[in-house]
DNA sequence: AATTTAACTTGTTTTTTGCAAGTTAAATTA
DNA sequence: TAATTTAACTTGCAAAAAACAAGTTAAATT
């Protein structure tokens, strides 16, 4: 039983998650990283979405710092830099696809592949682990 | 299989969960609705998070229009107003759940109940049964 | 050697937030 | 019943953050 009178978690955890990842580009980047195999700059700054290039370079740089994602040197290109989820960043997972099935719910306008809501619904686990076996080719 | 050549969801399921919900004071709205049995103006006000009167006021706004609370005046002293997760709010509970589980794997402050993260790890569908029959509780 | 590419940084304007004080309507108290 | 208090806001202003435009740097290509 879910105990409402213990006053407050202390250390909140939705409070720690916003600190951590909690603002529009922050989670669009995260997308980009998670769902899109973006993952160089200027694929973050191309997505559409708008982004300034400061917000951009700043926000990598929370992420970074927080251990959500990690920069690495192109090895072929060395003028360019690799962004890529860390375990942490990669845990994000499971609250991402809660909130795309959310999402396809309750917006007339999201366009997710049907097979995709569809394994989400029928088979998260297996559909995690295709994820995750992308994000591991990148 | 997830496709990454479909260059976009068109109407993308994460752009859309940010621009109904996606900002830190609205997420803590949402948790104290979710979690804390806040439901007045002021409960949120007091809940020591820092919020200040004109943001809540916006945010709560915003929120009831996106459908994702709604807003009663109080049976008993009218001069309140009680607010209350739609369905749709109510909905958001898995990607919450997700967000606890993940700050509490990541973050050592966060002092969720053990019981709860115990019960969230073993058996989530039964947690979340209690959760909303607290909810509609209120 | 000159140009282009990629990833930023810097300066300025615009927008949003935070803070303090004020308003309104209902309920309670004197 | 008049005066005070409670609850939920609104308003005005200062401070912080974001958006926009332009500039810098280092490596790669021409």
């Amino acid at each position: 039983m879910v105990d409402k009178k213990t006053k407050n978690w202390a250390g909140c955890p939705v409070r720690f998650g916003m600190s951590q990842f909690g603002d529009k580009w922050s989670f669009l980047i995260i997308r980009d990283l998670m769902f899109k195999g973006r993952k160089y700059y200027n694929e973050f700054l191309e997505a559409g979405e708008g982004i300034s290039t400061n917000i951009l370079a700043n926000r990598l740089a929370d992420l970074e710092h927080n251990g959500i994602i990690s920069k690495h040197q192109d090895r072929i290109k060395r003028s360019k830099y690799i962004y890529r989820l860390t375990e942490k960043g990669i845990a994000l997972m499971p609250m991402m696809l809660a909130m795309i099935d959310w999402a396809e719910k309750f917006d007339q306008q999201t366009e997710v592949p049907p097979e995709f809501i569809q394994k989400l619904r029928q088979n998260p686990d297996k559909l995690q682990q295709e994820l995750l076996r992308q994000l591991e080719h990148n």
